[in-house]
DNA sequence: TATGAATGAGCATTCATTCAT
DNA sequence: CATGAATGAATGCTCATTCAT
């Protein structure tokens, strides 16, 4: 008759003590982000944190990863149902997916891309990265004639550099440019960098 | 009997304080930041940096500026002596400019772009903006038959990202790609993005 | 199906606590003597150890306690069969029973010696007092004739205090004297004492 | 027309700052001594005692160091009009200095000798200990035809010892011994000591 | 009884900022 | 102006103790 059995509790109380640090880093920003007022903000002592967390970092490093994890995983997701796309359709479809993806969120975007030090992200990319490299694959794949880049490892470290940060710089800034008109840069620019050379 | 007019001297001290605080952001980095190790660094009294600069972040505020504001004139400089050049060429000029200026300081470029809060660097892009809206728009004006990119403002945002984003990454993640080869890259990116559509 | 009755499981769990935080002194130190750590060395929960002792001094206490009866035990048994001996034998059985004594377990000592409040080992010294008190009495029954000490309570007190500590810092302090040169100075100092006055 | 010299200030915090360790050492225990009730009872900010004292551990070093530099300048003192003595006379002005010097400030000898780890003490006796040996050495001087102790660095060592702790114990324990008693006891203790052995 | 999660007061220490000199 | 001693709020973290299960 327990009412929360062990194993349950602890994940709650992680999940409590990681709401509170995304709350805390959202609204106070990083700078101020300090394990009493995450302590507070999860309505726990500052001691109970030290049972889940080795010390603050850890939190953040938390916080991050179930971030970049959640945009991963709405990636994944949105082009579960599109594979078998190739090319220009492809693009779209990736293109898109991220956008979406970072659209959810824009709060703990902003803090993660902006304010942490960029070591927090370092391995967040993988997925992306994959993504990506799949992406030029089967569009190079699907040109086989042509003329184009070179070297693929090359070409997808071009392309993650820029789809993400087009991507979230679009998220974030808000600039007057409308989410169509996004996608469709995007794809002009990936096609066009991809089929260079093409005659 | 003094030395030096008093203008001149806040000059000085403005100098010193900054150019010390950029000591302490690439030595100590920017958690470890402090005004009181600033102001050792620059001989001065703690009290005294409070005469010439509001707060702690006003330092890095200059700091930051002075950077972009150096590395804008020195892409500036470089590509002086080279107005005239069209499309293609001026695609590899510009990139090759920027990537030189941000190679000549990788470590104020690492504080300043990895570990600083990005709110801190939001004005920089000014002369990198409108370097890259003329890059565009003589590109376009070698081109006007072709049909490519219909709204200027948003492909010269796509473009600064896009080249940005790169030249940085390059120059801090020392991926295995070559200077050479990532200019190559970067025209590719542009020209094939510019063009995009022409047949 | 109860296999051990509760009084014999209460002093099991006594007994193991107490011995974690002997393991806990000597091995940590006092300082980092917490009830924490005691309870995980026991292999026990810290609310455990709260049905045993009434807070974290207690342990400490029982061990210090544990200590010192150990020491008298022994210097008891090493006497026992002496019993008889008269004079400087005495006191040279005493002091290298007492030595003998010490010399079992410095880690503890060390700690107990000299990291503890020593108000701890307020009460220790009663057996050793006895025993001591004892010797100054046979001593002087065996010069009757003499002229020596006046108030044998006050005799006894001085001798304690110079044993003890000359033990004491013998063993801890590994000073430039051998064993045997340690037992000759004490029974000089305390035979010297004793008969002091004689002619 | 300065209130307070710089030098001065500085010495007068750091009196202010001992001062007030001495008492909370003294009022509260070693246990309870923390940087931050040394602040309030210096009625100082705790951000200024790190000023003038690296951590916690150097406070108590100071403290503890002045004590005995007090001791022993109090030692001096009293010797200082009696030089020339020799053998039972110095003996007698000895074992009554130090016990006069102790008898001065009992609650911090108290702390000092039975709360902090030793290890604190350590460097203290070199004063005692010169003093010691010469007393050992002037008292044989005066007795050379004498069989005595065969080594004079070992019979410093248990005159230093048994000397010191018999001083301090009386003075915390309060036995039922009075001054005068104490002093001829350890008089007949160190002479007997040295002269054991006369025929 | 035994548990161990939870507590929260407390600690040592830092540092942006002020202000009397 | 320049100083730098002084501040004190805030920080990350510990640990003796409690109590619901």
């Amino acid at each position: 008759m327990r009412k929360t059995p062990r194993q349950a509790r602890s994940r709650q109380m992680v999940d409590r003590i990681v709401a509170a640090g995304r709350d805390v880093l959202v609204s106070d920003g990083y700078d101020a982000f300090s394990t009493n007022r995450v302590a507070a903000a999860a309505g726990v002592s500052p001691g109970s944190v030290y049972q889940y967390f080795p010390d603050k970092a850890a939190i953040v490093d938390v916080v991050v990863d179930r971030y970049w994890d959640d945009v991963a995983e709405k990636v994944a997701a949105a082009l579960a149902d599109r594979i078998g796309t190739f090319g220009p359709a492809m693009v779209r479809d990736t293109a898109d997916a991220l956008i979406a993806a970072l659209e959810d969120d824009p709060a703990v975007l902003r803090v993660v891309a902006e304010e942490l030090p960029i070591s927090r992200n370092r391995d967040r990319l993988t997925v992306l990265e994959r993504r990506v490299r799949d992406l030029v694959a089967t569009f190079l794949a699907a040109r086989p004639e042509t003329s184009h880049r070179p070297d693929p490892a090359v070409t997808a470290w071009v392309v993650v550099i820029a789809l993400e940060q087009l991507a979230v710089r679009w998220v974030l800034d808000q600039p007057p440019v409308t989410r169509d008109q996004l996608v469709e840069e995007i794809l002009a620019l990936v096609s066009g960098y991809l089929s260079f050379g093409d005659r």
